[in-house]
DNA sequence: TCACATTTAATTGTATACAATTTAATTGTT
DNA sequence: AACAATTAAATTGTATACAATTAAATGTGA
């Protein structure tokens, strides 16, 4: 997985410059940074934003069910539900029917917490500096990367 | 930071989906997953082979450089540094010019190493199914979004 | 030159990630 | 019903990440 801009000359298959996947890896690590502040004001981590986005757009699920749309196995979702859990955000119950399921479901607390997320997408849209086509473009490659792989 | 297809009817600053920086994380993560088996074959994780290719493209780096590259800290780069040199990869000694600076150099082993890796972006590149344009064109608007940030 | 600021790594503490294993509950089959 | 196979979470162990602090070395100005 490298980038061959030139597919004539000599090229290094091992140039980190040339890596789709380390542009990848530092990109999404760079964008959790500056979300971290933001993030921060609202006692929230990045992987917490985004099981708390999941939940507000569906409700109740269960830690597989949230790791199918997070894309996050139990060793790393249970100890963040635990946390969230603490903090009052979520409530975790066995699920009646089937106590193998773990339910994750939002308190008032935590439902109430998107009112004041909603600035959290709109100010990092604005350190973000891509044409709206290209935003779009970039959306549209990265899910064909990740659709690549079997999808999900 | 969020995908507005429509810029007219409802939209919702808060979908997961409309998440660019979900897109980027989930896509991360999953590519990371993706090179987990090949890199394991190395005896190396993905970040460590990060590392190497920033060591074998110029050498020595001092963790400060390494971690400007890399755009990674001393905390996370100091223990994994000093696992590459328990294995036997590099080598760490402090710059008798300034003792400040702790100077990462390859071992033999470390640069033959190179060899080996050179099957790894080559057999990702397989199961990634991008059009050379459209890895290009990702690869461009990551190094936007990237340079939007103060670059580096 | 000598107090003081700066620089560089290492350390500390917290929070993911994930493979592999374990435990408990449910399902399928006989 | 009995029991093997399967499923869902939790747990264990390893490896990042990163903010904040610490410690040591170097640079700097009065």
């Amino acid at each position: 997985m490298y980038m061959d801009k030139t597919a004539n000359e000599a090229f290094d298959p091992l140039s980190l410059d040339n890596q789709l996947c380390f542009a990848l890896y530092a990109c999404s690590h760079e964008v959790m940074r500056r979300y971290a502040p933001l993030l921060a004001e609202l006692d929230l981590t990045y992987t917490q934003y985004i099981a708390m986005m999941a939940l507000w757009e569906s409700e109740p699920l269960s830690v597989k069910e949230l790791g199918e749309r997070l894309k996050l196995d139990s060793g790393t979702l249970t100890p963040m539900l635990k946390k969230m859990e603490a903090k009052g955000l979520v409530s975790r119950c066995r699920d009646a029917k089937d106590e193998r399921r773990l339910v994750v479901s939002l308190t008032d607390e935590g439902r109430g917490l998107r009112e004041s997320a909603l600035r959290v997408p709109l100010e990092m849209s604005k350190c973000v500096d891509l044409e709206p086509y290209e935003a779009q473009e970039l959306h549209r490659l990265l899910h064909k990367v990740l659709s690549s792989f079997g999808d999900a």
